[in-house]
DNA sequence: GTTATAAATTATAACTATTTTAATTTAAGA
DNA sequence: TCTTAAATTAAAATAGTTATAATTTATAAC
C-alpha cells in the first residue's frame, strides 16, 4: 500500500517535470509512512542516519515542491513550526492542546459551510479547513496540565 | 458601541491586575474598530502617527497580554505573520486566497463535530477552528490570478 | 500633590524558522 | 558517455517574534 502511494506520488512529480532524487524519494516516503505530522526539522533529523549530508534547505525545498504538486498539506496551527501531512485523503485533525499530538479524523465534508459562506459573504468558496482541539486520552489519564 | 466594548475590555484587564497605559488603550481600540484582522506590524505602523516612540516590542507584549486575557484571538493561517482579531463573538472567517482579505462569518456552531471527534478519537474536545478559503468579490471581478 | 514601586515601555540584540544564494553535484535525456 | 538544467549543499540572509537592560510611568499609598 505504501509502495503504491509512493509510486503514484512519484508519477505525479514526474508528470510535472520534477526530477526524482534519492533525497526527494526519502522525504516523500517518510511523509507517507509517518502518522505524526512532522515538522521540517523532524524530517531532517529522522533522515540524518540515511543521508548525513542532507541539508535542511533540501528538506524545505522539497516540501515546497510537494506542496505545490498537491501531494502534501502544510499544517499551520499556531505551533512555532509548520507541520506537514501527506495528502492521502480528505480529513480533518484533532490536536491535543496539552502534548500537541495530532490525529487524523474523518468526518463527512462540511461542504454546506462553504455554500453558506458563499451566500453570506459573496466569496467564491474553494475549500475549507477545520481542526478540533482537546485533550488526548493519554494526557487526560496522566492528569497533565493544560497549556492554556 | 465601540466605547462600551473598550470599557468592558479595560475592566477585564484591570480585574486581572493589568495597568492601562495609553499604548495599551490605543492598541485595544485599534483592534476593536479594525475589521481587517491586522498583523502586529500593521498595528505598529497604524499607531506611528499618534505614538511615534512606540516600540514594536510594546505591540507584541500587549497582544500577548490581550490574548492571555481572552480579549483577542491570534489567527495563524499560514500567512507569514500572525493576525489578531478582537474576540467580540464566536465566529469563523472567510479568507480570500488571492488578496488575503479576511472577513467574519457567523455560522451556527459546529458543536456536533466536537462531539463526533470525541467519539471517534477518545479525545476530550475543547474547541475547534474552521475557516473557508475562496475568492472575494473584488478579486473575482478584477480577474486576479489565484495564488495557488 | 508627593512618593514609592512594580509594571510597562523603549531600543535593540537575540533567537528561530524559513528562504536565498553561489558553488558544486547529479538526474535524466540524447 | 556526454551534456545540461535541476537539485543539493553549506552558509548567509531574512522576517517575525522574543528577550534584555535601562528608563519611564501608572497607580496605590500617604
Amino acid at each position: 500500500m505504501t509502495e503504491e502511494r509512493i509510486k503514484e506520488a512519484i508519477n505525479t512529480l514526474k508528470e510535472s517535470g520534477v526530477r526524482i532524487t534519492p533525497q526527494r524519494h526519502a522525504i516523500l516516503e517518510f511523509l507517507i509512512v509517518s502518522m505524526a505530522h512532522p515538522t521540517a526539522d523532524d524530517i531532517y533529523k529522522a533522515l540524518e542516519g540515511k543521508f548525513p549530508n542532507m541539508s535542511v534547505a533540501t528538506v524545505y525545498n522539497n516540501l515546497r515542491v510537494f506542496k505545490k504538486a498537491g501531494l502534501v498539506k502544510e499544517l499551520t496551527y499556531g505551533d512555532s513550526s509548520s507541520r506537514f501531512d501527506f495528502a492521502s485523503s480528505d480529513h480533518y485533525h484533532v490536536i491535543c492542546s496539552s502534548c500537541g499530538k495530532i490525529v487524523d479524523f474523518h468526518y463527512p465534508g462540511l461542504d454546506e459551510v462553504e455554500a453558506l459562506a458563499e451566500h453570506v459573504t459573496g466569496f467564491s468558496a474553494q475549500n475549507h479547513r477545520m481542526e478540533v482541539y482537546g485533550v488526548c486520552p493519554d494526557c487526560r489519564e496522566h492528569g497533565k496540565i493544560l497549556k492554556s
